[in-house]
This record gives C-alpha cells, sequence and structure tokens, in this order.
DNA sequence: GCCGCATCACTACAGGTGTAGTGTCTCCGG
DNA sequence: CCGGAGACACTACACCTGTAGTGATGCGGC
C-alpha cells in the first residue's frame, strides 16, 4: 500500500535526504547544485510533492522554514522500484533479469567471486529452493 | 540513439509484438483482451504513439489496415531500461544491483547454480577483470 | 521603523500517459 | 444500392512531471 510513486526529479531529492536528513529545502538545493542546476522554487516543488506523496514528512519551525526528512527508508524504495522493474521487463522473474544484468555488465573477477559467494548464501538460506515462484508469475 | 521512451502501457503492447509479428490493431487488442480489458481505440492509439516514437512500423494494406511490427528489438529496449535503471537506483554499477537481487529474490539451488556458472563465464570473457568500470560511474 | 533577502504556499504551463469517444470512410452482405 | 461492422485519424481530458514564476510574509540589519 501506499503506492510511493517517486518520479525521476524526485528520486534525485529523496538521495540528498537519504544521505543526510533533516535538511531545509535550501539545503537540499545546496547539495543539488552541482548535479542539477535547479531554481530553489524548483526543488520545493519536488519536496512538496515528496511529502504529499509521503515519502517525506516535514516539520516547520518557529520561523516558518520547513525542515525534511524521510519518511520512508531508500531499501524499501528501493525494493519496491525493483519489483515493479522486474514485473515489467523480465515477466518478475529474477532469474532473467540477474542473467541479464550478469551478462551485460563488465565484473571484475573480485565482484564475481564476491557474488558466488552471495549466491551460495542464499542457497544455503533456502536449502531446497522454491518450486518455483507461481505465485508470483502469476 | 533515437532516446526510445516506452511508458508502461506501451511496453504491454511492445510484448504482444515483440511475440509475434506482425499483427494488426485488433489482433493486438484480441491478445491483450485476457491481461488488460483495453478498448480497441485505446491500443490503436497506443500503436499509434509506438509508431511516432519510432518503437514500431506500421505498413498500410490496400484496405487502408495498419500492420505493426517492431522497429527495435526487445533486447535493445531492455538494455537501454535497464541500463537507466541501474543509473537511477545503484548509480551505475552493476554489482550493488547484482547484490540487491541475489539477495531479495528466492532462487532456486538449480537457479543459483547456473548463475554461478554464468558468472565464471563472464569471468572467463574479461579475465583480469576491468580495473573498475569508472568510464560508466562517470 | 523600513528594506531587502529568504521562505512559503500557490499558480503556471507544456509535454507525457492512460484511457477512451467522435466523425468518417470503406468494404462486405443482402 | 444501402446499411452495419470495423478501421482510421482526430480529439479529449484528467493526472503526472519537469521546471519554474508570483505574491505574501517574516526576520535581521541599518
Amino acid at each position: 500500500m501506499s503506492k510511493t510513486n517517486i518520479s525521476e526529479s524526485e528520486w534525485i531529492v529523496m538521495e540528498v535526504l537519504w544521505d543526510s536528513a533533516p535538511q531545509t529545502s535550501q539545503e537540499v538545493t545546496q547539495a543539488l547544485r552541482s548535479k542539477k542546476n535547479w531554481a530553489a522554487n524548483t526543488v520545493r516543488t519536488l519536496l512538496t510533492r515528496l511529502v504529499k506523496k509521503g515519502a517525506l514528512k516535514a516539520k516547520t519551525n518557529p520561523s516558518g522554514v520547513r525542515i525534511f526528512s524521510p519518511k520512508v527508508s531508500r531499501e524499501a524504495c528501493v525494493r519496491a522500484e525493483s519489483e515493479s522493474f522486474m514485473e515489467r521487463l523480465f515477466g518478475g522473474a529474477a532469474k532473467p533479469l540477474l542473467v541479464h544484468f550478469a551478462k551485460n555488465s563488465n565484473l571484475s573477477a573480485q565482484d564475481v567471486e564476491d557474488l558466488k559467494l552471495l549466491l551460495d548464501e542464499s542457497a544455503k538460506r533456502d536449502p531446497d529452493g522454491p518450486v518455483q515462484d507461481n505465485d508470483k508469475i502469476q
């Protein structure tokens, strides 16, 4: 629920807040000055929209300045986005996705090692493996 | 280039055409009837937009009926979408992405085996691994 | 005490999306 | 030859996005 739908620009703003919170709109604008040269009002609009969407919470201090903090964790959002991405492009199945990225990326030998270890652990956590996640493939 | 920006609904239509082409708008509508109960006009609109975007090509037969085929390959689109997804959520780095999906999916033991083999191959293709794909991380 | 700067809420506006409805034309069956 | 079934191009329209501009307001300095 709370289908938090964060757009691309909004995501960039969220990153700043996930990186360090709480921050005022001015601080966020500053933090973004290098990558996106957005007008202060643009950032404010994005912040306001994110509050309305429930992704951020804002406290207004005595002088009326809003101070923003994330209300949803980066992890949760990444999971949600990843889920929908996997659904869209790979019919909801993780394996083809992993195959795709494993093939299309240049991983260092070290990366490959790390990933293999991780896969082993995942196999250990789930010894006999799911029959098939048919429930997800619908 | 040809920044083909395919929206979510459009993607669903593309899947049908990637699956089997060429098809008329009616055939596509039929094919989608089960998952999305779209009006024929809705499908037509999506098809038209996709042609305008250059993702599909249409031939009009003598009786004025358009027959659609993909103009871009599914593979290329998946690559492009994956690229931008990886950029957005994982700063363009494949490894954290793979880690994320490896952790958050239930893979069967068989899947894990397959993936490990694939990783090995990828390591073989690229024996010493890239120093780091700094060129991509910008 | 007044001015300017920062901040806020509100408004704007064009282009993309989701989801059709309308008006027109054409072809096939009677 | 006419009417209905489909197809087509256009139009519609609300909501989302990206990117601000405006007008009110309050605080800190002179």
